[in-house]
DNA sequence: CTGTTAGCGCATTCAC
DNA sequence: GTGAATGCGCTAACAG
């Protein structure tokens, strides 16, 4: 039973209404040369007159060539991938390239679903950011060679294209930043460690904790994906008896769980407590006081995976390559110096580890 | 030339694997009746070992129908769209509908461009919330009967379904809570007057406004569609001679500009300066002092759309509706009293017009 | 230059 | 139940 919409003019419509062959009316439509000026005029003009688009669809499984994108993110209401989408928009659309924007929602479940989905539609490349594991993304690609870039979630062992931020140093660096302010007791909030970036968060504060000789002192507390989870969570960290004097939060949305908490427990920022963002966000520089962050090359990132991506749609060089951007430490208000009376509670005498 | 994937199994090389007929293999991985068992169970064991994996493209040509509905989105940047991505594609997927998303970045080029290229794809259905004026868009939809729902920024002389917010009577709530706070100099800050709700917004607040007897102290400022225009303008507003108590932002955009110049210029909230924002966002509640804000309900206009949108679908009704939601005010703490010597300097003896 | 033709991968009759 | 056959709308040879 085709029930198709009515009518939805045609090629075929279009060239009946100009007098000439599909063929040549679909040569004019695509630009292509080898048309008399006065065939073009009147295939063009009959298409205006009918209202006629093309059935993009239908050219695509013919010429068995897409010109679209597939883009797998896991959260749209993190800016950070929000701004990797407009500045791949941005690249693709400058290619002639479509994106097709795919939401996850931090889904595993959906993240197959879509990825599924954008497969199914024959895209001609695909850029993933995976959610939680990237084994879920990676079964859902098997013995699919379309053209690939996965980042943000990923690490080198994957084997595609990558494009990451080195999130470890990040982590230390901002770390170090906290450390340098005088703060000891800093917990390092996370919201969920099997997210590889997020691990390897986590593991740069550690480190950078070890190396300052605060091993005693480093706390890593897991807070969940959601912002609510991560308030309860922070609210918990805020109200133990030995509360930290510094927070660094691990993402966007911990953030946002951890500056609600500070708010509902009356502390001020940075005078009761420091607060460092992993992630920056517009709106982070906006009041005061500031938030502290983390702030990834977005446009860099973006780049990046453009050009690994558009390399194999080119059909050029199909190593493997690794990239692994560097995060910058955007210093605001949200961090400060340790109040003195902290600092003592906050060294034990009995913890003076070396190095 | 055709040079198409590798191979990429089609549904062909299934049906020869599983030593069935195309038409009996599309049978079983459509999941329709009237197959054996056994031969069922032959083509899905086939069509998993040669990792199968549909062709949407070719099906939707050939059954003229596709699930996917097109939504085109002016601006990601902003959390009330995100919102109602977020609420769209659940009620799709709950019927089986997937989203295709067009980005248009409040460029109404790039947004005739999306629409067309969403058009161009077949869709089922689509849902627009056009950028600017929209007869960009309306042209680019010029005798093309998919079903439709615009929503947002449009009115109901538009000639197709659309779900808006009550922007002029929420604009007039908001005015309304800072003349109640004893504010008299109110400045209207709104990126632009062609965007309808906007218009609307910048109404309601002229007539609030009128209605209090200000209208000597009313004043629409426009600022454009960035950050950084919005922060020059309001730079701008706050070294005035006579500076407003109280700024009214008309957009999420103009919000941010507005927080960064109050910011700059050193004053406090709500000391020194109420702000009150059209449209809400997570961060506006978790930090000190919270942004007050009128938020429209997402959730509800999500459903809206969506009601209307699958109605269509169904074949139901073709009966125009334009539906109207209510926005509620959401007082936080940038909004405060007036202090006293704001006040009557802010009060001119000569002007009390009435009503 | 232009028209004719053969499919792209699949869903769907319609005989058997 | 099942297979063969027929296009969906379009592009890309190919022959004229």
């Amino acid at each position: 039973m085709d029930d198709r919409k009515k009518s939805a003019s045609t090629l075929k419509d279009v060239a009946n209404a100009a007098g000439v062959s599909v063929g040549t009316a679909s040569k004019v439509l695509a630009g292509v040369a080898n048309v008399s000026e006065a065939r073009r005029r009147q295939v063009s003009e009959a298409a205006r007159k009918l209202g006629y688009r093309r059935n993009s669809i239908a050219a695509e499984l013919r010429s068995c060539r897409s010109m679209s994108i597939g883009f797998v993110v896991p959260d749209l209401t993190n800016s950070f991938f929000i701004e990797l989408v407009c500045a791949l928009e941005d690249h693709a659309l400058e290619c002639g390239y479509r994106l097709i924007l795919a939401h996850a929602q931090e889904d595993p479940e959906r993240e197959a679903e879509r990825i599924r989905f954008v497969l199914s539609r024959q895209v001609a490349g695909m850029i993933i950011i995976p959610c939680h594991g990237y084994e879920h993304a990676i079964s859902e690609l098997r013995e699919c060679d379309v053209p690939l870039v996965m980042a943000d979630r990923v690490d080198s062992s994957f084997p595609a294209n990558t494009v990451t931020t080195d999130s470890h140093r990040a982590a230390m660096d901002g770390t170090g930043h906290l450390v340098a302010l005088g703060h000891r007791r800093i917990t390092f909030i996370v919201n969920a460690l099997d997210l590889v970036n997020s691990r390897e968060r986590a593991q740069g504060y550690l480190e950078a904790m070890r190396l300052a000789g605060l091993e005693n002192h480093a706390r890593v507390v897991v807070c969940g994906m959601s912002e609510t989870e991560s308030h309860a969570t922070t609210l918990g960290v805020l109200a133990a008896s030995e509360r930290p004097t510094a927070l660094f939060t691990g993402a966007n949305v911990a953030t946002l769980g951890a500056l609600r908490a500070i708010r509902d427990a009356g502390l001020r920022l940075p005078d009761d407590i420091s607060l460092l963002s992993f992630d920056d966000a517009p709106w982070m520089s906006v009041l005061r006081p500031g938030i502290s962050s983390i702030h990834q090359p977005v446009e860099a990132i973006g780049r990046a995976i453009w050009n690994l991506l558009h390399r194999q749609l080119q059909g050029e060089s199909s190593e493997i390559v690794h990239l692994r951007m560097r995060a910058d430490l955007r210093v605001r208000d949200s961090t400060g110096a340790v109040r003195y009376d902290e600092c003592r509670e906050a060294t034990p005498v009995s913890a003076a580890p070396p190095l």
